[in-house]
DNA sequence: CTGCGCATGTAAAAAGTTACATGATTGG
DNA sequence: CCAATCATGTAACTTTTTACATGCGCAG
């Protein structure tokens, strides 16, 4: 259900064809919050005009559709968004690989984190240059940028990650200065790839 | 993939049956990382065994089986950890609303979404509690805990999502203001297309 | 005139959800 | 003895992924 009221906002926003749709979904929404696929969009627009949410306004070349959101189709999208939410599940592969670094040895799991660490801020950083090129061409009368309050997002959230991956390797760090304390295991902080 | 994976990862950290699992999925992994239920559980865990990546290493009552992971399974878990992470896609109904707020009118955008902060705000206060308990619980022995990483990292990505959200409603407000400066409109986003 | 990106699809397989189903054990 | 929880499973359905498939239009 969610990926039928992703592309009904996506189109609530801006009008656009299915390719356009893909863009959009690899763009920003896929980091944070929802991913699809072409193969699963294309469809799903058909179902959706079948039903009447949203409508055909144009067609270009190559045999291209530009879909806008219907009124039935906001009317839709705002009862799914007044609707109670349910069970908040989270699903991201890398944050599973971040949790099972408890399984590995120390020194290996304080290598692999200073490593997504480092992709998290480079990231982080990316993100901030939009952001700041967003800010200076600061179109006042543009309504409420989406890209902008998921750009902040993006920000605020791989920096919390940078912070707790900071916390996370001091913790590693001081297990791994008591446990060494008595026996010399092999475990010396970071072996420095 | 992933699931084997979690599933893997979780008996790496202690050997437990697919009801101990199922409920271990529910506790911290399927908020921040990946969810399960049972019925894909089962099945999975047969196959991991059929694998020979975990094998029952006890037997109780109403006919439970406690898996332990194999060398094997050892294996095939660092050879993954170790191996390049796909596309980070993160998947969220409850970021993917958050989001789509920018489809509606700001003054009920900025309503709901401070819902979402007060309850992200819930949230994070519930895991500093937990936090609390367990630092004071203090087992210094304890092979780095699994749950402490996930409770902090837990606190730091609600705090971050209230601290987001106090940005997007000031810039929502900010909007209001000068939206309303002139002409005091009733706000629907574009009757016209 | 060719290669790349635009643009849309379908099919098969894998993963995930929901519902159905069963029975044992334990605490009150 | 009854209800709750432990414990495992299968079946049907939906969703998602991966692969296959086709053809237009534009820039160099």
């Amino acid at each position: 259900m969610s990926l039928r009221f992703a592309l009904l906002g996506l189109l609530a926003v801006e009008p656009g064809s299915g390719y356009a749709l893909t863009q959009r979904f690899a763009q920003s929404l896929e980091k944070y919050a929802w991913h699809a696929n072409h193969s699963q969009i294309y469809p799903e627009l058909n179902k959706l005009a079948g039903d009447g949410l949203i409508e055909v306004v144009a067609e270009g070349a190559r045999g291209s559709r530009t879909y806008a959101i219907s009124d039935a189709g906001r009317d839709a999208l705002l009862d799914w968004m007044l609707s109670p939410p349910r069970e908040s599940r989270v699903r991201s592969e890398q944050i599973l690989r971040v949790f099972m670094l408890s399984t590995l040895e120390p020194p290996l799991a304080h290598d692999l984190l200073r490593g997504y660490l480092a992709q998290a801020a480079r990231h982080r950083d990316e993100i901030r240059e939009i952001v700041a090129q967003l800010e200076s061409e600061e179109d006042a009368s543009s309504p409420m940028q989406f890209g902008r309050f998921a750009a902040e997002f993006g920000v605020r959230q791989y920096d919390a990650f940078v912070e707790w991956a900071q916390w996370a390797l001091a913790r590693i760090e001081r297990y791994q200065a008591e446990a060494g304390q008595g026996s010399e295991r092999g475990n010396r902080p970071s072996t420095t790839q």
